[in-house]
DNA sequence: AATTGGGTCAACCGCGATGTT
DNA sequence: GAACATCGCGGTTGACCCAAT
């Protein structure tokens, strides 16, 4: 047999969350860390369901996430993310410190997708609306985004000039998307465009993995048990985890 | 002052991947 | 290996806000 529900179906509030509620969860994790979703809302006095404590921590109690607008090189980096994954929005969100996949998607959908399309973009395929891909390939014009500095996808003029071919258009972007967390020990393996991208956003010096934030120093607990720092420089972290990089303050 | 319409964003829903029994 | 739960993700919804009328 399996475990049991994750959640009591009955007695389960739903819609925005109270202060006192948020207060409860954030103390409830203060003190016990992350993790156990399930038994989360009746430990901590929630009348929640696990599911919807997690993405009230995760997309706005967590003290490391950023306010206020997206500034021009997130922006920039959220299309140019997006032109490489697509709505992978975890994706893309672990490479931008302190915004939630949540946040920017919503971000896309209600200001960059607009902004693509009024500049007659196809915001899924970031190239032009009215032209199919032979068109472009055949086309003098260079894609630009000129609101988004550096985002040049290759001209057929470039191309013909040093023989690329598309797969080698992919990496004459420049990736350098380091401004996050974006170290893995392993890059993924499979020979997908996606793990050919990976690789190259994860070959990364080791060093940069230590310029992430640590959530205990973020809070002042630097120095201090709890600060998991040190241990977190010996061992590389997974980009889609920066949210994770601390540790229960009473462990 | 009331209504309307568009923009924003927090929260929910459903599904697939993964883990557990 | 089957059955089920949990987790995490992407898509969607709906409440709220604000400006225009």
């Amino acid at each position: 047999m399996g475990r049991s529900p994750c959640c009591e179906k009955t007695h389960i509030t739903k819609g925005a969350w109270t202060k006192e509620e948020d207060q409860l969860l954030i103390n409830y994790i203060r003190a016990h860390g992350e993790g156990c979703w399930r038994s989360l809302p009746r430990a901590a006095g929630l009348l929640r369901c696990g599911k919807s404590c997690r993405l009230r921590w995760i997309n706005y109690l967590r003290p490391d996430l950023k306010r206020g607008n997206f500034t021009d090189e997130e922006q920039d980096l959220i299309v140019k993310l997006h032109r490489l994954f697509g709505n992978k929005w975890s994706m893309i969100a672990g490479r931008l410190p302190g915004r939630t996949d949540n946040e920017i998607k919503n971000y896309w959908n209600t200001h960059i997708k607009r902004k693509l399309l009024s500049r007659g973009l196809d915001p899924q395929t970031h190239r032009p609306l009215t032209n199919s891909y032979s068109d472009i390939r055949n086309s003098s014009s260079p894609l630009m985004i000129p609101e988004f500095a550096g985002i040049k996808v290759g001209t057929q003029e470039a191309n013909s000039r040093s023989g690329t071919t598309e797969e080698e258009e992919e990496e004459e972007l420049n990736l350098d998307l380091s401004i996050s967390l974006p170290f893995q020990s392993q890059p993924p393996s499979a020979n997908t465009a996606e793990s050919k991208i990976s690789t190259q956003i994860f070959a990364t010096p080791p060093s940069m993995a230590t310029q992430a934030v640590c959530l205990c120093c973020h809070l002042g607990f630097q120095g201090s048990q709890a600060c998991s720092c040190q241990t977190m420089r010996m061992r590389m972290v997974p980009a889609n985890d920066i949210h994770r990089y601390y540790r229960p303050l009473d462990s």
